[in-house]
DNA sequence: GTGCCGCGTCGAATCGATTCGACTAAGGTC
DNA sequence: GACCTTAGTCGAATCGATTCGACGCGGCAC
């Protein structure tokens, strides 16, 4: 198994009776070359079984690498978990894929080592990060690496894939007071990175970090002010069937006291919160009014169609893929703003 | 906006008034260097705005990129769809991140561009991949990059990380010969790339080149050498709805043809068929025993706990990791095939 | 016949760091 | 005091390709 000595342009430059200059053209067609000559460094590249050159060594020179860093905050599990994430991630891929690029995973975590900081990338794209790789991004950014960023906070020079989050969130919560509900709870993303579930108040809202999470907070706060309820570790079925007995099971409390409307910050939250108000005895729409947010289609037959915001995931991942591929090329790229759609299903009814 | 040029470490090593060895050294520890001279760099580093070498750069001179490439052969939506193939990527993730690397997520068609031969990755994982890319998967070995496959069909030169698929259809299959039940139909994973659903047939299968699919297959013939289905798209609820649709309702069949039992070769599938079983008004396990594969949680109320083999998705993507880990540090690897566990779930019950 | 043009080829510089061998000076040993 | 070691630093080669400017040569125009 002794390795032949792996070869290179060079060798086959010497091969074929030529420079390496030549041979370089003759690979990739960048200059004039007599067919020939092409023929001829084609014939000694198979001789020596040389199949395209060192990428590390294009890149070099090239000042490219054809590498994109998907830069998430969560484990890989949990990120892709969410159908809406996957979409995002589909609709970059498309596009920055067709552009002849790959994408690298990065999961950053705080602390000071880091892969983001030195992988071979040209350009990244922040899936939903809160400020604790705010410094690596400036490093990045520092690099002369476009950053695009999707749901973050604005950060000066990176470009953003938004979502009228907060306004989606007030017509969900407008909905639901039109609907005559006075009691009502939200159900929440993760707040930041503590990992920690619990009841939603002013000092843990003070401390959140996840833009998403907290502008839909506020958006919900512009028509219930004092809202109320609990965060989860994330956007899942089953972080919102404990949500949901949190909130409508609460030991000896009267009902009363029981919230008459839950806002979930998504579709699967939502669907975990229906799962928990079932399992409670308790009629959706009928007893507990249901909103969620996403629009995604969850699979549950119990579930019935929700209440929503339907937001265009792919649409926002190509759009992504867009900026970066505009920055790339050296041209201008905006920030845009999507919105989501508002989608009346047979989660909510009036108040009784 | 005028990039500043951005600084290299020899512009520090100028500044410091110290040669670009000592910079070097100063800069990743791994030589004797006076501290003072190591501060005196790292003030001019500051100075200069530089926070570490070029990746490029780096990755050339060392010939290592610290990237291992993931290779699919689906559109990531599909792909990452299936929970089994989360867990193994996040195994993998597990292992190959503890050791400094990150994933570059590769799809491959056929044809002949292809980013899996000039990414810059010291080595490779296969997630299930079929013969059309061996030819490039030779072209990467040839280039000194170790390859390692998960559930692939026997490759040269190939780790692979296996799973008994045949043996265990086998067992499902005998544990539904035990019941009693005689006429069992096959709900298959996609064959091949050709993205056809249709009936399973010799012809089908003898052109079918997903070797997981196959060998799961073979294993069921063992017990039942005629046995017939159906081919789906890929492992989703959805296909193993339609697929439970086109076995249990087939016109004006009569009910004497329909099977009594499906060996679905995934939990998804299985939970589809259920659900096409609900649909029209068949009862699992009373009129149809269902079996799976995997072992993932299925979130759906309506789906009993499934009878399947159990495997360990988790485990294997973090051998795979391990395995790749060991190649690049020049050690040995050998293939190791993982076994699966019988589950005895509620969707199996004595042939009428 | 001279001059100009352009195709095809080549040399050499360059991308930015790492690394090996050599060299210097200081410190320690007998 | 001669000799040896070792810490600290430096020069130069190297990784493998790309690219720019120059050059030779044949053809064409005048």
């Amino acid at each position: 198994m002794t390795e032949p000595v792996r070869a290179t342009l060079a060798a086959v430059a010497k091969l074929a009776g030529v420079s390496p200059s030549t041979a370089s053209l003759a690979f990739n067609g960048s200059g004039p070359v007599a067919e020939a000559t092409r023929e001829r460094v084609r014939q000694a590249a198979l001789e020596l079984g040389y199949d395209g050159p060192d990428p590390r060594a294009r890149s070099l020179r090239r000042g490219r690498s054809g590498i994109i860093g998907v830069v998430l905050e969560e484990a890989l599990r949990e990120a892709f978990r969410d159908p809406m994430n996957l979409a995002m991630l589909d609709g970059i891929a498309d596009v920055t894929g067709a552009a002849g690029n790959s994408l690298l995973l990065l999961t950053e975590s705080a602390g000071p080592g880091s892969a983001l900081v030195d992988a071979p990338i040209d350009a990244a794209v922040l899936f939903g990060c809160s400020p604790v790789v705010d410094d690596k991004v400036r490093i990045v950014q520092k690099r002369g690496i476009p950053v695009v960023a999707i749901e973050g906070r604005p950060l000066p020079g990176v470009v953003d894939v938004g979502l009228d989050s907060r306004e989606a969130t007030r017509a969900l919560a407008a909905h639901l007071h039109d609907l005559g509900h006075r009691r009502v709870a939200l159900v929440t993303l993760e707040l930041d990175r503590d990992r920690h579930r619990g009841v939603l108040n002013p000092a843990r809202i003070d401390r959140a970090t996840s833009f998403t999470a907290l502008e839909r907070i506020r958006g919900a706060q512009e028509v219930y002010p004092s809202i109320g309820g609990v965060a989860t570790l994330g956007s899942t079925i089953d972080e919102g069937r404990l949500a949901g007995h949190a909130l409508l099971d609460p030991g000896a409390g009267e009902a009363a006291e029981r919230p008459t409307a839950i806002i979930a910050q998504s579709d699967l939250l939502a669907a975990g919160v229906i799962r928990a108000a079932h399992e409670l005895g308790l009629d959706v729409p009928g007893d507990l009014s249901v909103v969620g947010f996403d629009g995604v289609r969850v699979d549950d037959p119990l579930v019935p169609e929700l209440t929503t915001m339907v937001q265009p995931g792919l649409e926002k991942g190509r759009a992504a893929g867009r900026a970066l591929v505009d920055l790339l090329a050296g041209r201008e790229a905006r920030s845009v703003a999507f919105t989501s759609a508002f989608r009346r299903g047979a989660t909510t009814a009036r108040a009784r």
